[in-house]
RNA sequence: GCCUUGGUGGCGGAAUUGGUAGACGCGCUGGAUUCAAAAUCCAGUUCUUUCGGGAGUGUGGGUUCGAUUCCCACCCAAGGUACCA
């Protein structure tokens, strides 16, 4: 007996096998003892050589939560891994880093919850992070991590700020200048000829004027000019969030994280002049090759769109303006005018009223004694509506009359001014010239409160809805633009308004500025004091970083301060250069510092050239490194930062750009998209019963939890009704019931529901296993209402931990190997498509590396054996078979294309073939098999590795020059060509690969097979194309 | 509504300029090996069929000798966006 298992276990060495636990463990340690990739600094005294061709890939670096990584995450990772190796292979130096995005939102929760300081909590998640991405192989150069809550990275998001602060947009020359050359103007000039990036509300002065104005009041005039700014504006408060958001971090009107009510708030903020940069961010998507979809959503937020404001003057018999807010300011003068923006100028002519938001400024002024009641009734009941409301609600029209009349700039007539809630503050100017005739929702609206509706288009039907077709819009009943197509009259339209000083052409844009505070502690802080006047003052350059104040409590402050209120040490002794006690201030020396945080964008908007040089303290970067770094060459990353740090990072890079620090305005010149990997979560239907009853005199509730089939539930939707099978399984608990004393017993209440159940309880048939599901703490309390196999049922959806349908990486590389994991993530399908995790495929890439590791093992005892060469390698061995030759270079060619064109799941099969190939034709040669671990090595770099130190190599495989393909191999005698009758294959015909069109429509005209396709028949046409098709109609 | 992307076997997917639809893998079926299981290997697997063939890439048209691929209309799904004037 003995004998016998030691005779089969013999037969198996262990040694022999595909051992990636093993192999996978060893390179992990090699890699990073040797460095391997750690990309070179171009310094030639550091032994770098600033004429290697550079290449940058990066991935959008996590957020490291306590969950942890699932398969979901490395897949973009991988991509970027095998596309990093292969351009090591080709010679690049090579720059991959990775890093955290470790300020946010969830450390900060988990600190108010237990105390712990989210510092602990993200070293933690990191550390777990770092475990999980290591065990997966890739090829990060760890020397250059960056962390954003460093305090010597966040230095530099702090210097950034400084510089924005220090920094004014100047629209003549079309770029980012320094604050100090705008104050020179207006000390010589005032700034009416200044064209500048600035706030709708900026006065106009002179030279005269601006010298005379206090510091206070000069400084107040600069933060309508800085790209970063200190204004009270309109802002998205999260109350069960305690912050602002930007309008980027709400979906459908709730916040993004948590999903909780966003309201409109007046608040005091910071916020960053993006606004100055909204052509030159569209224009910049025409320079870079960037996902369409994803240029898409970045041209419609930002929303350019062409057309004119236009002025219409308030009509007398003015309101009083001495009874609505103008009396407390007296010196306030009253607008003569309300100013909208159209789209269509050439409309101007069926104006029939206008609409102004509800909130607008003039809405108080304009409204007539007896419509204020009516005006201010209406403004209170829309102020009520939360912006989800209103959104969820557009179909009802509502509005009410102001009373005041505005007069048209042409016609001189009357126009009656109305508000209504369709019109929105935020746009525009928040007025609208209400055109029905050519817009539905002025259309609508004048429907409903019966204004009249002039029709302006020449042979338009418009007494069913608007007409807002530019391309067929012919102007009439228009004076001057009568007759004129749509392009001719907003010309005209807009030539006219500005002869009367009533208008001019404006581009509009959709995009607004970014408010920047945050009510939060775990951000960075602003490096800004206040001084004695309350105005913000930055910190020197050389007093950064700013750090982070201790603080006991991670909440707001009773009387509402964000967080760091709590700090007991937030002031800035301007002497001493540092940050001392609350106590100390004295609005001389002391001053309080800002209270709010910065938010998550502001970390992740220029870590990409951070990596360039990530240790340097005097810089940011130094000139050296990104000269020669330069952008990044393939960014990877998800869709969802369309309009978040995609955005943003294009404008920080800009601005870079302009202050003559980044060479290029655009940071990526390539980014790719991955697509969600989603799981699948299954589900089991749960009856919940409800039996009260009375026994020994007690009421009793007693509630049943019973695990029901998919088609009870079913039925149950549909006509709320239980199934059979529920039916009888109550009935038994009922005669249980009576048969143990219950008396009274009522009808039982019951609900079907499905749950979810944990994926690890299911297996690859959908079977539950049944013992393990219930001895979870989750399912107790449950039974099972039938002995039969459960099937669960299975849905797809986003991978998450709340959805029990997580995989882990860490679990797959135990089992299969890290090398498994990359080659099926990447098999699973297209990089930039969804697609759902299914576990159970990967056995078929996992075959793929057994069958590729046998190719190298075919001694007596499946011990290591490649033979040499007969021509070359010391004469000893064989010479690679033609076929096998042909194999490889298909496979190289392949390889090489696939890898250029992101197509890594074609690769992936490609392997597979050359493998199945090369075994069945027995290919041992070193010729062959040397390549081909190349050609594996960016996708499996581990048995790659392994493979080619049994080669002989001493030296990783990592920079082993990428094989080079001949065509030559592939050259054919002959082809196998399908001839095909009127467009449809029939049969196959092997022919010279030389053959000419003539002989090879004679040979395929006298094939038996062609003739019993014909049945007689002479053909009409006969379409040959050589080493292509036959195709015989006929 | 608008914009974008996509729709191919039981499943993931392939077909790069219009030229053999379903590569590769999973799953499934049968077989070999094994006391047995795992592992491995071999064969089959779009549907349909009277075994000749016929149909077939979301639907309906069109262009073409030939269409998954190009054009038109529509349907469905996913993502983005939305009283944006």
């Amino acid at each position: 007996m003995n004998k016998l298992i030691f005779a089969r276990y013999g037969k198996q060495t262990p040694k022999m096998q595909y051992d990636f636990n093993q192999i996978e463990a060893k390179w992990q340690k090699y890699w990073a003892e040797h460095q391997t990739f750690k990309a070179t600094s171009p310094d030639p005294s550091q032994g770098g050589d600033p004429l290697k061709p550079k290449f940058y890939v990066l991935d959008m670096f996590p957020y490291p939560s306590g969950a942890g990584l699932h398969v979901g995450h490395p897949l973009g990772y991988i991509a970027s891994d095998i596309y990093a190796r292969y351009k090591r292979h080709q010679g690049y130096n090579v720059m991959h880093p990775q890093g955290y995005d470790s300020f946010g939102l969830p450390a900060e929760q988990y600190a108010i919850q237990t105390g712990q300081h989210p510092a602990i909590t993200t070293e933690t998640n990191i550390k777990r992070y770092r475990e999980q991405l290591d065990k997966i192989g890739f090829s990060f150069d760890w020397s250059r991590e960056v962390r954003t809550s460093d305090p010597r990275y966040y230095k530099w998001t702090q210097w950034i700020f400084i510089q924005l602060f220090n920094s004014w947009y100047n629209k003549d020359t079309d770029r980012a200048e320094d604050i100090e050359t705008l104050v020179q103007v207006f000390e010589k000039a005032g700034n009416s000829d200044i064209n500048a990036a600035c706030d709708d509300d900026t006065p106009s002065f002179s030279a005269s004027e601006w010298q005379q104005f206090s510091t206070k009041q000069q400084q107040e005039l600069l933060l309508k000019y800085r790209l970063t700014y200190l204004a009270e504006s309109e802002v998205n408060w999260c109350p069960a969030l305690g912050t602002v958001l930007a309008n980027d971090e709400i979906v459908n009107g709730v916040s993004e994280r948590g999903g909780h009510p966003v309201v409109q708030k007046k608040m005091t903020q910071w916020s960053m002049r993006i606004s100055a940069y909204a052509q030159r961010l569209l224009d910049g998507l025409e320079t870079i090759d960037w996902p369409q979809p994803l240029k898409d959503s970045q041209t419609n937020w930002i929303g350019r769109s062409e057309g004119a404001s236009v002025t219409f003057k308030i009509l007398p018999p003015t309101p009083s303006f001495g009874g609505g807010r103008g009396e407390d300011k007296p010196n306030e003068q009253p607008t003569q005018g309300i100013e909208v923006f159209t789209t269509r100028p050439d409309t101007i002519f069926g104006v029939s009223f206008m609409t102004l938001a509800p909130e607008h400024e003039l809405v108080p002024l304009l409204t007539t004694p007896e419509q204020k009641k009516a005006v201010d009734g209406y403004i209170e009941s829309t102020a009520k509506r939360s912006e989800r409301e209103r959104m969820a609600d557009v179909k009802t029209i509502s509005g009410v009359f102001t009373g005041a009349y505005a007069e048209h700039p042409f016609t001189k007539e009357p126009i009656p001014i109305w508000i209504g809630d369709y019109v929105l503050a935020g746009y525009g100017t928040g007025a609208v010239m209400s055109v029905p005739c050519g817009d539905q929702r002025d259309y609508d609206f004048a429907k409903h409160f019966d204004i009249p509706i002039p029709n302006i288009f020449d042979g338009v039907d418009i007494s069913e809805e608007a007409f807002s077709d530019k391309e067929k819009t012919v102007i009439a009943n228009s004076d001057f633009l009568d007759g004129l197509p749509y392009k001719k009259a907003v010309k005209r339209a807009i030539f006219e308004l500005e002869k009367m000083g009533q208008g001019e052409g404006k581009i509009n844009y959709r995009l607004r500025d970014a408010v920047f505070s945050r009510q939060r502690y775990w951000g960075e802080p602003f490096p800004v004091y206040y001084d004695a006047e309350g105005m913000p003052q930055m910190l020197d350059e050389e007093c950064l970083p700013l750090e982070l104040p201790e603080v006991d409590k991670y909440l707001p402050t009773e009387t509402g301060e964000p967080p760091l209120g709590n700090a007991t040490h937030w002031a800035w002794d301007l002497k001493q250069s540092a940050v001392v006690s609350n106590q100390l201030i004295d609005h001389q020396t002391v001053f309080p510092l800002e209270l709010n945080t910065m938010p998550g964008w502001a970390g992740s908007s220029q870590y990409f050239n951070r990596y360039m040089d990530p240790q340097n303290d005097e810089a940011i970067f130094s000139k050296e490194a990104i000269a020669y770094w330069q952008d990044v060459d393939l960014y990877i990353g998800g869709s969802e930062h369309a309009t978040g740090h995609l955005l943003y990072s294009r404008f920080w890079q800009k601005f870079m750009f302009d202050k003559g620090w980044a060479p290029k305005d655009e940071f990526a010149k390539k980014l790719i998209n991955q697509g969600m990997i989603t799981g699948t979560s299954a589900f089991v239907y749960v009856l919940e019963l409800k039996i009260r009853y009375e026994r020994d005199s007690k009421h009793i509730l007693e509630n049943r939890r019973l695990v029901t089939s998919e088609s009870s539930y079913e039925s149950w939707r549909k006509d709320g009704k239980v199934d059979k099978l529920c039916s009888e399984a109550v009935n038994a608990i009922l005669k249980k019931v009576k048969d143990g004393g219950g008396k009274n017993i009522q009808e039982p209440e019951a609900l079907i529901s499905p749950n979810r159940v944990h994926i690890k309880f299911v297996d690859s048939s959908n079977i539950l296993n049944r013992k393990d599901f219930l001895d979870d703490i989750s399912s107790s309390g449950l039974e099972f209402l039938s002995e039969e196999p459960y099937v669960v049922s299975r849905e797809v959806e986003k991978m998450s931990k709340s959805k029990y349908n997580v995989v882990n990486p860490d679990e797959i590389c135990e089992q299969y190997g890290a090398d498994s994991l990359r080659l099926y993530e990447m098999f699973l399908g297209p990089l930039e498509q969804s697609k759902p995790w299914n576990t159970s495929g990967i056995t078929g890439v996992h075959g793929f590396l057994k069958k590729l590791w046998k190719l190298y093992h075919s001694g007596p005892n499946g011990e290591f054996k490649v033979t040499n060469s007969a021509s070359s390698e010391g004469g000893q061995g064989e010479d690679p078979s033609a076929e096998s030759l042909k194999t490889l270079h298909k496979t190289i060619k392949k390889v090489a294309e696939d890898i250029e064109n992101f197509s890594f799941n074609t690769s992936v099969s490609t392997f597979m073939i050359c493998v199945n190939e090369l075994t069945a034709q027995k290919c041992r040669s070193r010729a062959i098999l040397e390549p081909l671990a190349i050609l594996v090595s960016p996708y499996a770099p581990h048995i790659a590795e392994e493979l080619w130190e049994k080669l002989g190599h001493t030296e990783s495989i990592s920079t082993a020059p990428f094989p080079i393909f001949d065509a030559t191999y592939l050259v054919e005698s002959s082809k196998e060509y399908p001839i095909s009758f009127n467009g449809k294959m029939r049969f196959k015909l092997k022919l010279p690969a030389d053959m000419g069109k003539e002989d090879i429509e004679a040979t395929v005209l006298a094939h038996e097979k062609t003739q019993e396709q014909l049945q007689g028949r002479t053909p009409k046409r006969i379409i040959v194309v050589p080493g292509k098709i036959v195709n015989i109609v006929g």
